[in-house]
DNA sequence: GTCTATAAAAGGATAGAC
DNA sequence: GTCTATCCTTTTATAGAC
């Protein structure tokens, strides 16, 4: 049993978030961890693996982790919408604004991606979008018929990312909020044009 | 008469963008630019330096670099605002998906930046959503009363930024088009509504 | 599986001659 | 202003005992 390799992943999950990954060295790994480096090389035979199981967890764990928390108290499935990108300005504002996707963040930082590390971004953003998909399906016919719901959920990635980007570099959850609320319009104009079709 | 300086800045800003800061070391920038690591650190006394001139470059020239070639066809306000996207999706085809906005880019990968840089990074967005703003402004009634023109502008960037974000980890440009899309139905939603008010 | 010690390389930056 | 040589630290990763 190793108790290791769920530490590990843990502290990289945070550090990776905190300062980036090429910003975070193994030795700060072993610092927060608390273990030597032979442990960790016995788990993650380099840092690129500790990459891969931070990435596979974020995957696996987006129910558990971001999905069920945003929406515990939410049953609209608009709502759960906004519900979920309220839960970012949460997180916005809990780290004076400093905050990043930990997903975008990483897309954006690594350059030249092994194909399994792109691969996983990839799946990471699919299974966001995914969710989406699950509201709007949901929301029916409160939206126009043929709205392209994929593209539209992608939308709301869209909106989230540049958000937290602009949010972050201006230090001001203001930006994220503009952002939210022009989305919200975008959806209002939806539901309108649903309601009264040309 | 330091010719040093500008091919320093000119390696830089290409490095940067390739590679990102963290992972281009100065030996990279010495290597391009066939210099020695004396000249550049008569000018530049730390690499923070390198970036500091790199972002007062891109935010100065943004007229020159970014606007001018986009909009040098297109006298349409808000085709200008589509014309500018499209700069940055032939940016994308062009990088064979790998394409990423040096500002956002920096933006997401520096976690914690100098004052200066983050009011640099900062700099660069106003400048960018500026331009948004005067499109805006031009387009007159065709919008609707009230429109909150700054916040509509950072939309714009906003989805700029979430497009190139998944075009580039889905390698995939499909990925920008939706967010170029799903923006064009939004304006042709406000035009729409400016048309006919409640 | 975990320990300590250390290799081997790359990184930013400096010194002093010219 | 530019040259070469080099210092010092950090970094990833390995070796071999336990």
């Amino acid at each position: 049993m190793s108790g290791a390799r769920e530490k590990i992943i843990q502290a990289a999950m945070e550090l990776f978030w905190l300062k980036g990954y090429n910003s975070t060295s193994i030795a700060d790994l072993l610092s927060r961890t608390q273990l030597n480096s032979g442990s960790l090389y016995h788990v993650f035979p380099s840092k690129q693996d500790v990459l891969i199981g931070v990435l596979e967890t974020y995957r696996d764990g987006i129910r558990e982790m971001l999905l069920e928390p945003s929406w515990s108290h939410v049953d609209d499935p608009i709502e759960k919408i906004f519900a979920l990108l309220n839960r970012y300005r949460t997180m916005i504002v809990e780290t004076d604004c400093t905050y990043g996707c930990p997903i975008g963040s990483l897309a954006l930082e690594l350059h030249e991606p092994d194909p399994r590390v792109r691969q996983l971004l990839a799946e990471n953003f699919q299974n966001w979008t995914a969710a989406i998909v699950g509201c709007l399906d949901a929301a029916g016919r409160r939206l126009p018929r043929g709205t392209d719901k994929q593209a539209l959920a992608q939308f709301v990635l869209t909106a989230m990312e540049g958000g937290v980007m602009q949010a972050r570099t201006h230090l001001d959850v203001a930006y994220f909020d503009r952002a939210v609320e022009q989305l919200r319009a975008h959806f209002e104009l939806l539901e309108k044009a649903a309601k009264a079709p040309a």
